[in-house]
DNA sequence: TCTGAATTGTTAAAAAATTCACATGTAACC
DNA sequence: GGTTACATGTGAATTTTTTAACAATTCAGA
């Protein structure tokens, strides 16, 4: 049964169960069960099924999935099938980073641009990317068809960043710095903080000894 | 009314409150209303009040919440109020990039060792930490007093460092890399996966365009 | 071709999280 | 001191999410 509204814990599940799958893959094993899968997620088995039915029917009645197949499926129905043109604005040590790790190409994110304010950084190649004046992302946005903004700026220059971004017509940003954005609401944004999970570790420790 | 059971979902919105009040702090702002602090985190007022709700009174009635206090208040609730021994294993790109990331020594979660099984790295000193072989592991969590154990090696060698971890008595870990671990009950665990949040924008977009 | 074991897709029930609504408390001002 | 405006803390109502249960379907083997 195809849905309208899926929720958006259900998005965070099918990252896994993509991760999970590829993992299985790679051991060689072709069919799985909810069942099983749900183990290996440390999940419910009827969870997996409801996420997956939102999108389709991928699975095979008293067979189970078919590991390949439903890699193809999720990343089909999240739309990760394709590539997707990003640029990163900012270039600090995390920017330079990112930069580096080639994971991002390999699963489809492409870094087309690079962006930064400093005159100093301004021409340097880094990663075989030339480094760019923000004033300048408009033009590029629209010459190299970028669609997802990486901001990496220091706290302070994020929400010009984005308000470069938006107005240059970017449709997603994921924001690296430390601070919550504004932008339209017709933009996608996702906030990355390595933090959040040090805290939550840190939170989840004090409860084990305080017992929990 | 402090509480008992406390949803993971607060855990991870109060992090978000103390970025976005630190950020507030910064500006010279000393108080704030839920309210105002909803709108800058893009979420709803009673939801604010009754997360801080599991934790304690920490409001003035009539009047708001004091910034600095409110900040101070959230951290001891979750425990990050005090430095927390940590130590890294894998060092290859991100390993590397995040030992260089000096907010972490900021925040409170120092990074104290620094473990990999390649006998070329072993011995290497990167950021003033020498790299230790990690069969060392057992050792030099009990004599340094390592209570969490960050996870950066590639997939397929996670889950055994992390068995080293926990047979060495780690409490918590956060793994990078893009598998999940098995660990006693009684060992908090957290993951970082950056495309998670990729495709969680790739998702958006896509509904934007399929008209959400 | 029938039978039994397995496993999905889906409806219904249960649990959990979010939002509302308001009583309670605070402060400023006349 | 009384009145008004404001904003928290919280119990109740609502909404959402998760889990359980089961009918429908597949496949292997007799």
């Amino acid at each position: 049964m195809k849905s309208e509204h899926i929720p958006k814990a259900t998005i965070g599940r099918l990252a896994v169960y993509i991760q999970v799958l590829t993992n299985f893959k790679r051991e060689g094993v072709e069919v799985i069960s909810s069942e099983k899968l749900a183990k290996a997620c440390s999940a419910n088995p009827s969870q997996i099924r409801k996420d997956l039915a939102y999108f389709g029917e991928f699975g095979v009645r008293g067979v189970g999935y078919y590991v390949d197949e439903l890699i193809n499926s999720i990343k089909q129905s999240l739309g990760v099938d394709r590539t997707w043109n990003c640029c990163i604005v900012g270039l600090g040590n995390l920017g330079r980073a990112l930069l580096k790790y080639k994971d991002f190409q390999r699963k489809g994110f492409l870094l087309k641009a690079a962006f930064d304010c400093d005159p100093y950084k301004i021409g340097e190649v880094i990663e075989g990317l030339e480094v760019i004046c923000t004033r300048q992302i408009k033009d590029k946005i629209h010459d190299l068809d970028l669609e997802i903004g990486i901001i990496t700026t220091p706290t302070e220059r994020a929400q010009r960043a984005a308000n470069y971004l938006v107005d240059a017509g970017i449709k997603g940003i994921i924001n690296f710095a430390p601070s919550r954005i504004s932008v339209p609401d017709n933009i996608a944004v996702e906030y990355v903080d390595f933090f959040h999970h040090f805290y939550s570790v840190a939170f989840k420790i004090n409860m084990e000894l305080s017992g929990g």
